[in-house]
DNA sequence: CTTGTAAATGAATGGTCGTTCATTTACTTT
DNA sequence: AAAGTAAATGAACGACCATTCATTTACAAG
């Protein structure tokens, strides 16, 4: 491992033409496996995009499976790092916040969101476990913001899970029918987006503001 | 066509034998399918299921493609005829008898439904394009239900399309983390994610009531 | 120039795939 | 009992699969 650190910074252009090789694998298999899913790309057609014999894949990857799960726990890294990156202004509103990167975020990579929830199946349970701790991690970041704002009156979500659930599911599903040069551009999108999840989370009696009502109603408390 | 139906009547139970084997066929290639995808399962696994062996399922299915062709095209025909059978009681809002209907269909066959979002990218083009069509046929009824609401001034949809695709890919969604005896009933789930949606498309203007008030609204057109 | 090694090749491995088909089995009809 | 037929069998077809490996190529280090 740190051998391998060190080689890179001394060696020269060997190592670069190896990971930039690797790199060629994982851009061919990710376009393969989000057109035509994982089980049906076959090493050939990657080694065949990426302008090698099959063998040479062996070298880079010890498997297919590897590829995948290469590409899957990247991207949920990639993920919930870019979301760490993104800041969090005082001024916007954290569920504003959270809406707008994730609408951008998936319209951005939307390869790699389509695999990470496609061919979650078509993962071995040790690297499936890996795929759904990052993915749970990335929930609860949502979740603990309808938490906070609801304990603070600015929204009133019953249950932060489901309505977690509820609202990625909602925006993971825009990049399937999403198509740039359409009747509506991205920021139409966010706009109409936002408009959906803040009205679906916000406190029952319409004043506008963000007024600190109690919670005078618990008619639920499932769990 | 019309003499198959003819010998189906006419016929005894070797003609019932032959349709109980395409019966189970389709069964466990459902599952399967479900489980696994479909280009992960092999017919031999399938004949293996229905307890045969493989050159027999060409008894029944020209190809494999067919047997999903066959899955997929009959879900979308009952989901909507099961939507039609639900018929429109005049006491309920229909938004709300559109996301319990969908919910609880959802969560019933939630094998079909699986299979008929997550298979789409392995059909043939042109039967692809046939259970597209009758997707978009699905969705209009939505699409329907929000503009009438709007225009009726019930509801305050900016773009019924948009809204449609985002509600149902809310509620898709559910079977995806949903189990039975969780901390959640199935009745549980339809009032949280009910809430969520007649939120998020609620006038602005928030006049509390809930409830199903006058009905003032232009016939329904569905197209 | 020699040595070391990353990277790619070319060929092969055993296996599984969807599908076909001549033949047999089981049952209905006449 | 004979004829007809739906359904299932058993064996095979060619094609493609992921992976292995001895060998070769290309390049950097000493």
């Amino acid at each position: 491992m740190s051998d391998a650190a060190v080689q890179t910074q001394i060696r020269g252009p060997v190592r670069a033409k190896g990971q930039e090789t690797a790199a060629r694998v994982r851009e061919a298999a990710l376009k393969r496996f989000a057109a035509a899913g994982y089980a049906a790309v076959s090493m050939r057609e990657i080694a065949a995009d990426v302008g090698v014999r099959p063998g040479a894949l062996y070298n880079h990857f010890p498997t297919k499976q590897d590829i995948l799960k290469d590409l899957m726990l990247s991207h949920m890294a990639e993920l919930h790092a870019a979301w760490v990156d993104s800041g969090e202004p005082a001024a916007m509103d954290p569920l504003e916040h959270f809406v707008r990167f994730h609408i951008r975020y998936h319209l951005e990579r939307a390869d790699e969101v389509f695999i990470s929830y496609m061919e979650l199946r078509n993962l071995e349970p040790a690297n499936f476990d890996l795929v759904e701790a990052e993915r749970r991690r990335y929930e609860a970041v949502l979740a603990g913001i309808l938490e906070d704002g609801t304990a603070a009156g600015r929204y009133a979500v019953q249950d932060a899970m489901v309505t977690t659930r509820a609202i990625i599911a909602m925006l993971t599903g825009i990049p399937a029918w999403f198509r740039d040069g359409g009747r509506l551009s991205r920021p139409d999108i966010e706009e109409l987006y936002l408009d959906l999840v803040r009205k679906a989370v916000a406190p029952e009696t319409g004043s506008p503001g963000t007024g600190t009502r109690s919670r005078e109603q618990s008619p639920r408390e499932i769990g």
